[in-house]
RNA sequence: GUCCCCAUCGUCUAGUCUGGCCAAGGACACCGCCCUUUCACGGCGGCGACCGGGGUUCAAAUCCCCGUGGGGACGCCA
């Protein structure tokens, strides 16, 4: 058995999010660090809104984060005969007990006790139900908890925290139905599959002496916890579906790359001195729990686009243009991987933040883009139908069509008309972009290639004497 | 309401454990300049923070207390 042993054990009630794709990141982080193993748990016990479309959307995610898994998936709906036998245990050592009051009196319960200011706890009423009294009722199993005493989480992030019994509820441990509820089944299976280090979200650190409690009367080994402060959306608060992209794959589909995801992840809640840039490689080597803050951190967009454009400037040709290609094909242009679309890539580094903004502005490279009237009028002047076309023939007369041949070519026709470069090669740059902004000029004839050079040069000085 | 957690630039953070090296460092964003065939990239510079009040100490961003603020939890959700 390993020294550590973490799991990441998602609810699938929706896709793979933010926050719980950093807590997946630093389970595993945590465990490649120490050679350990990471184990894959999905907690469906809640029958309601458990979904498989959601199972897979989770286990994509993560695919595409590059986050692997030593063990699992393994699911709670497949380990019911467990909870059921070790809540009988309970039961039978008089450690758990049977209530039978309804989810409606419960509420107006709660409500009243919330209106006195109090808190809104079960009042424990059937703990002493007659022997039988439960019997042919529909009951649910509770957790006979101590009235007395206090229980202390030891937190790895935190030091520790201590709870007053008193405070702590008699969990329900099965419903009604006979279901396991997740304060439950979180006990017996970081306990059974031999978790050593229980790190989770800072909103379940009020679950922790609950789930301590359980443990004791379940007689199970203690796991160390840690709990990680939680991300916030650039308002404050948690992150909300309405005002923040929270889910993992919407990125992916806006064009960043995985790379980019886990370090600005990691950067969030966790730091290294004033570096930034982290590969997952060295991550697994330096990361480290005592590194990580207690303060919860902003999601904040605008740096995410900064670090995927450092993955973007700096990543290999070959693999973006393979990467690019379905952005691409959304556009409605046919592309496939090739040296050709690497070197079209190249052109784009260092200007495009994701993958899509690359696909758009790479446009032009697939088909031509004809100006707006406003940049003809200013660009495509009556003068200038002359002027490409003379380009035009140079370009043409040029023993080799490379970037140093071309140059002397816009150069001398800048000097001939005694105007600086500039007055040349933007109406040029229209001429074959349909734009004002685009890469240095012979890159771009570079990619296009000498006949569609002409072919454009010529299209627009026919276009300018036609019209 | 009760309980729990947290608190350094607008944001992410270094520094806090082991008080002095901090007239608080880096990064994002923003502004200016340089480079330049456009846009970017890059370089240089600027703006900008120790939540407040008490204490301890020769010395506090760092330790203690109290406020305040933010967040989380209080479910037959996880």
């Amino acid at each position: 058995m390993p020294d550590v042993v973490t799991r990441f054990a998602p609810s699938p009630t929706g896709y793979l999010h933010i926050g719980g794709a950093r807590t997946a990141l630093f389970n595993w982080l945590f465990a490649r660090r120490n050679g350990g193993k990471f184990l894959l748990r999905i907690e469906d016990t809640d029958q309601e809104r458990s979904t498989p479309g959601a199972v897979k959307a989770i286990l994509e995610g993560l695919t595409w984060l590059g986050i692997t898994w030593d063990e699992g998936p393994y699911f709670q709906m497949e380990r019911m005969a467990l909870y059921r036998k070790e809540a009988e245990r309970l039961l039978a050592e008089g450690r758990a007990y049977r209530c039978v009051c309804t989810p409606e009196e419960l509420d107006a319960r709660r409500e009243a006790a919330r209106a006195r200011g109090e808190k809104p706890h079960y009042d424990r009423r059937c703990r002493n139900l007659p022997p039988g009294e439960a019997e042919g009722k529909p009951s649910v199993v509770r957790f006979l908890a101590p009235l007395s005493g206090r229980t202390v989480v030891r937190d790895l992030l935190r030091g520790n925290v201590a709870y007053e019994n008193e405070q702590l509820d008699d969990l329900v441990l099965l419903r009604t139905d006979g279901s396991p509820t997740y304060n439950f089944v979180v006990v017996v299976d970081d306990a059974t599959m031999g978790i050593t280090h229980v790190l989770r979200g800072d909103d379940h650190l009020n679950n922790t002496p609950r789930q301590i409690l359980l443990y004791e009367a379940l007689g199970y080994p203690l796991p160390r916890f840690g709990h990680f402060p939680l991300i916030h959306g650039m308002e404050g608060g948690k992150l909300s579906k309405r005002q923040d992209d929270v889910s993992v794959t919407a990125y992916r589909d806006r064009g960043f790359l995985p790379e980019a995801m886990i370090n600005y992840l990691v950067r969030l809640g966790w730091g290294h001195g004033d570096q930034e840039i982290f590969s997952v490689e060295e991550l697994q080597k330096i990361f480290s729990l005592e590194s990580v803050g207690k303060s919860p951190s902003r999601f904040d967009p605008e740096k995410l686009l900064h670090v995927n454009a450092h993955y973007i400037k700096t990543g290999e040709p070959d693999r973006l243009a393979v990467l690019l290609v379905p952005f691409l094909r959304r556009r409605g242009i046919e592309a496939e991987p090739s040296a050709w679309l690497a070197k079209a890539v190249r052109t784009f580094q260092e200007r495009s933040r994701t993958l899509e903004e690359m696909a758009e502005a790479s446009e032009y490279y697939f088909r031509r883009k004809d100006p707006d009237p406003k940049t003809a009028e200013k660009f495509l002047t009556p003068e200038m139908a002359p002027l490409l076309e003379e380009i035009a023939r140079e370009l043409a007369d040029l023993p080799d069509f490379t970037p140093v041949a071309m140059e002397p070519v816009l150069l001398r026709a800048a000097e001939n008309r005694g105007v600086k470069l500039g007055k040349v090669a933007q109406p040029v740059r229209v001429a074959l972009t349909g734009g004002t902004v685009s890469p240095g000029l012979f890159e771009v004839m570079d990619v296009l290639g000498r006949d569609e050079v002409i072919r454009r040069l010529l299209h627009a000085s026919g276009t300018i004497r036609g019209g």
